[in-house]
DNA sequence: AAAAAAAATGTCAAAATGACATTTATGTTT
DNA sequence: AAACATAAATGTCATTTTGACATTTTTTTT
């Protein structure tokens, strides 16, 4: 079949926001530019799409030769097309943005990319229009969170109760009641308590839990209040 | 500065997928297809990305093209980029929702592209993957609404309570009660009440209201909950 | 004047929320 | 061995929000 023949044809590229959670600190993992323009400046983990890929199969690949790391939790984002965002060429990105637990990763980790963990607080200005990308994916965990509990995605399979509140309290940049966030938290029937207890960052020490995955598959589409109206 | 030269490119369309309301039901505006392949068959509004193009402007540019309207309340919805989804030629699709009072938009109908509104429920098939993009619409709609008060966008500047509640019913397919949705409404402090009354559809006539222009601005991003938990 | 039809409104019990202080478990220090 | 320091864990109460539910009001038509 003919071609529509008039149009325009451009690159297509994915960018990964990779949130990652070491249970004290919300950070963003990314690479310093290996090529120019902008050649070692900080960006995010991206690359083009290939023939006869999918933008979603992209991402995961991109995720993949970074971290080695399959089946993440990963929700496509938004377009960025401004016709300058790269200066090369027109590239239209994809970005999408990934959920990590740190610790998980960190075994694998690959030099090839000269990635970083930084504190999201403390992330520097990005390359083009990255800087964007990232606060569109705070805003975008900040909505889900509030309906899902998809800041789960994060954890490692055992975790405390002190290590998801830091969490909610750094996504929402909030400070938490623990008695009320526990209430709550206990309402959804998503937390099985564990006999043994973390006892890094405290003399009690503080009782692992694991989610209960049925529950948690079935809970997961239905809205869920997480965070206190003002 | 040379180019990306290894990488593919390819073509780019944005497709929009546009509600209304007439105050009594919601619609969909669909279009029927103007060339091959499928040509006559039911589609949503779409066109190519031009060259120096924003992706939002070409869903502004397309949207003005079939129904004359700027300004409208619009929002990227994500990627349609399966590899295949247009068996001319890959295509990657961006997928727009926009929310139009229905009535505003009859005044400026124009022909040219067959277009059609039609009632959300009765909507037929749709060529490539366009069914997708409705359903992706719908719960984006949902989400969106239950956090903001974006479905007062498919009303007119005058509008009765009936109307309001109608639309939610039909955006959450469920049925509210009067007395419990109202009482929402009103602590929401969006409502001005009118003197005079929309007297199509019922004897006793029920007044109208607007929109306080200040406190929708104030509050569009402060997250409301309409939607009764189950 | 009566009837019909939809709009508008109020009450109450149950559940969820937000504010708040004390007790518990354990390792460290004296 | 006792005292101390530290973070974890838990309970109460008043207020607000929710959901369920029935009656009255307004107006046109007969």
């Amino acid at each position: 079949m003919a071609k529509y023949s008039a149009q325009h044809r451009v690159l297509i590229a994915v960018d990964c926001i990779i949130f990652g959670f070491d249970g004290a600190e919300l950070k963003l993992l990314v690479v310093q530019r290996a090529l120019e323009p902008q050649i070692g400046n900080w960006s995010l983990m991206g690359g083009f799409i290939e023939e006869g890929e999918d933008p979603n199969d992209a991402a995961s690949r991109v995720l993949y030769k970074l971290t080695g790391l399959k089946d993440v939790y990963m929700e496509q984002l938004s377009v960025f097309g401004r016709p300058n965002r790269d200066p090369v060429e027109r590239t239209i990105s994809v970005a999408y943005s990934a959920l990590i637990n740190i610790k998980e990763y960190e075994t694998q980790l690959s030099d090839a990319y000269r990635a970083e963990w930084i504190p999201l607080k403390d992330v520097p200005a990005l390359i083009f229009d990255h800087d964007e990308m990232v606060a569109a994916a705070k805003v975008h965990l900040r909505y889900k969170a509030a309906l899902h509990p998809v800041l789960f995605e994060l954890l490692p399979e055992k975790f405390t109760i002190p290590q998801i509140m830091a969490l909610y309290e750094q996504v929402y940049n909030v400070e938490l009641d623990k008695r009320n966030f526990m209430r709550k938290l206990r309402s959804t029937g998503l937390l099985v308590k564990q006999a043994d207890k973390d006892k890094e960052g405290s003399r009690k020490g503080a009782f692992y839990y694991k989610l209960d995955q049925e529950t948690y598959k079935d809970k997961f589409s239905s809205f869920l209040h997480f965070i206190p109206q003002p």
